[in-house]
DNA sequence: GACAAACTTGACGTGCACGTCAAATTCGAG
DNA sequence: CTCGAATTTGACGTGCACGTCAAGTTTGTC
C-alpha cells in the first residue's frame, strides 16, 4: 500500500495557527475528551485531518462566542460522536430499517443541540428587546426635549432613527 | 421614628436569597468595582436598596445568560454609572442645552450596549442556522430513505428540503 | 548520520470567580 | 445588658482552562 498524500494530516502547530487556538489547548481538549485521540502514525507526534480541524473550530466558537463550557461542548459534540458513528453504521447497512432508524436518531440529537441553542438565542434576544426600550425611552425625551426647545444654531440632528444596530429576530 | 416603607435597605443575607448570589459573590462584585460601595449606616455591615438589587439581577443575567467577564460587566455597566449621573445632572440643570447635551451621551451609552448585544446575539444566531441547516439534511435524508422504503409502522414526519438526492457526505 | 525545529509527556504556575474557614464585630430580640 | 445569629475583614483553598518550563523524543533537512 503506497502511502500518498491522501487525507492531509497537519502536526499539531500547524493546525494550532490554522484555528487560532494553541497547541497546549488541543492537547488539553484531547485530554478532556472533546477532541478523539488524533491519530499517531508511527511513534507520538499528533496528526490531525480536516475533520479534527472542523471540530476544533466548533469548539473555539461554542466557547468564545456562546462561553459554553468544556463539559457542556462536550456534552453537545457527543451527538456529533453519535452521528458520525451513525453515519458511519448508516453506509455501512445495506437494511433500510436500519438506516431509517439511524436517521431517526440522528435527527433526534441534532433537534436537542437546536433547542439548547435557540434557547440561549432567547434568553440574549430578551436582553436585547429591554436594551433597545431603554434606548428608545432615552431618545423619547431628547426628542420631547428638542421639541420644546429648538436648536437656534444651525446644527440639526436626526433623532428619529435609531442606530443600525438592530439585528436578529426570532 | 417609624420606619417609612420607602427606602427598604437591607442586609447582605437577604439580598443574597433574593437575587440567588451568595454573599462572597456580591462582596466581590463590590470589590470588583462592579457595584458601587454599598450603603453602611453607622459601623460595618453593608445595606443595599433596591437599585444595588436590581444591578445584582442584571450582573447576574449577563454573567449567566451571556457569559461575559466581569470586566466586560463593569464596562457595561459604568455606562449605566454614567447615565444615573447624567439623569443626575440633568434634573439638577435648568439649562435645556445641558439637558440636551447629557441625554445624547446618554443615548451614545445606550447605543454601545445595545451594539455589543446585539453582535453577539448575532454570532450566535449564526450557529443556530447552521444547526438548523444540519438538521435539515438530516431530514431530507430521512425522508428520502422512507420515500424508496415505506414504513408501515409508527410515526410519519412531514419534511420538505429541496436538497439534491446525492447521498454524498458534507 | 548530524542537527535544529517541532513535538512529546509530565508537572507546576496562573488568572478568574468565587468557596471556605477563622476571628473579630455588629445586629436584633429579650 | 446578654446572647445568638448575621456580617465583617482577611487569608487561604478550589475548579476551570489553559500557560509555562523542563527534559526527552521525533521530524525534516543537509
Amino acid at each position: 500500500m503506497a502511502e500518498e498524500s491522501q487525507g492531509e494530516l497537519k502536526p499539531i502547530g500547524v493546525v494550532a495557527r490554522e484555528t487560532g487556538l494553541t497547541p497546549r489547548a488541543i492537547r488539553y481538549y484531547e485530554e478532556m475528551g472533546l477532541l478523539r485521540p488524533a491519530v499517531r502514525v508511527k511513534g507520538a507526534d499528533r496528526l490531525f485531518d480536516a475533520s479534527d480541524i472542523q471540530r476544533l473550530h466548533e469548539i473555539k466558537r461554542l466557547r468564545e462566542v456562546i462561553g459554553f463550557s468544556l463539559a457542556e461542548i462536550r456534552e453537545l459534540l457527543e451527538t456529533d460522536d453519535l452521528r458520525a458513528q451513525l453515519r458511519d453504521q448508516f453506509a455501512r447497512t445495506s437494511d433500510p430499517m436500519d438506516r431509517i432508524r439511524a436517521l431517526r436518531q440522528a435527527i433526534d440529537l441534532a433537534e436537542r443541540r437546536l433547542a439548547i441553542i435557540s434557547r440561549k438565542l432567547a434568553q440574549i434576544e430578551t436582553i436585547r428587546v429591554e436594551e433597545q426600550a431603554r434606548l428608545a425611552r432615552l431618545q423619547a425625551l431628547l426628542a420631547h426635549e428638542l421639541d420644546r426647545q429648538p436648536d437656534p444654531s444651525g446644527s440639526s440632528a436626526a433623532v428619529s432613527a435609531p442606530s443600525s444596530t438592530t439585528t436578529g429576530r426570532s
